[in-house]
DNA sequence: TCCTCAATTGATATATCGTATCAATAACCG
DNA sequence: CGGTTATTGATACGATATATCAATTGAGGA
């Protein structure tokens, strides 16, 4: 597990580095601790656990994050934004299954509803560029086994 | 149009009424602003056209109108979140074509995209109880006239 | 019509989330 | 090694929203 992290975080780092962001230490901190993370997360918690790091500076290490397509912004349901780490092998845009008693979120693969979404654009008479679709719901554990923490 | 606004505010205020909310003045100023809108806004957007009115009081109606299903937050592509008055057949839960350009929101009619997203989340074995989706482009008028203002 | 009481209001403080500024510092490259 | 330039962090600020609570007001009953 240590080990995994520690590759995730490299890669970050790597991704960071390609498109010329340097190799600091704040930098470093602040994957690793989101490489540590298993579920989506806000900008206060991981800066609570990064209290010697300053505010700005998690704050722009997201948004770089973000921008380099290692990390989603997801929207809960009730309207707030968390960040999400994504699958170092499935970067970019994609949607999630969120599970809203466990906070797990799962990727969803191999699915389009681009073809869908330009038919009804079409009748719509609209040119879509961008959209964002989060999914709700309760995960297989969960749906198993309600009472669980 | 003043008429059309004015049916539409009187139309928000009894759907509060069903519900057990007084009539007051300061809910009917909010309600007539909202009702004045065209296109989606921020609370404090709202706030300014409406000075006398305090702000906690605009944020609570705001908050029952989307409770009673008359008001849609609607996410913009850059993580904001804003208002949008839902017409008064079509309330309740659905999407909005954001043109990007404009402003203008058209709802999503006639499209269900339920069906597709409970057979991918049966892939995933994951139960689905809501989703949000916005869809971003440019509306018709735009596409067409892309210099205008 | 007037009373009463619960709902509502608004001033204020507080919380959350994020960006702008800018001097000091640290990374990278030759 | 330096020198340049990105980066950092302290601080202030702004936007968005809720909590508190005394004062006010609407609505239904007497």
């Amino acid at each position: 597990m240590r080990n995994r992290n520690y590759a995730l975080a490299e890669h970050l780092l790597d991704t960071l580095g390609e498109q010329g962001y340097r190799d600091t230490g704040p930098r470093r901190q602040v994957v690793a601790a989101i490489a540590r993370k298993n579920r989506h997360f806000t900008a206060e918690e991981l800066r609570d656990e990064l209290p010697s790091i300053g505010r700005a500076t998690v704050y722009r290490a997201l948004k770089l994050l973000v921008q380099s397509g290692s990390l989603c912004r997801v929207l809960l349901e009730d309207g707030n934004l968390h960040y999400q780490l994504n699958a170092p092998d499935h970067p970019g845009h994609h949607h999630h299954l969120l599970c809203v008693h466990c906070g797990e979120s799962q990727d969803l693969r191999g699915c389009d509803f681009e073809d869908q979404l330009h038919s009804v654009a079409k009748l719509h008479q609209f040119q879509i560029t961008g959209h964002w679709l989060e999914i709700y719901g309760q995960c297989h554990n969960c749906a198993a086994n309600p009472n669980d923490p």
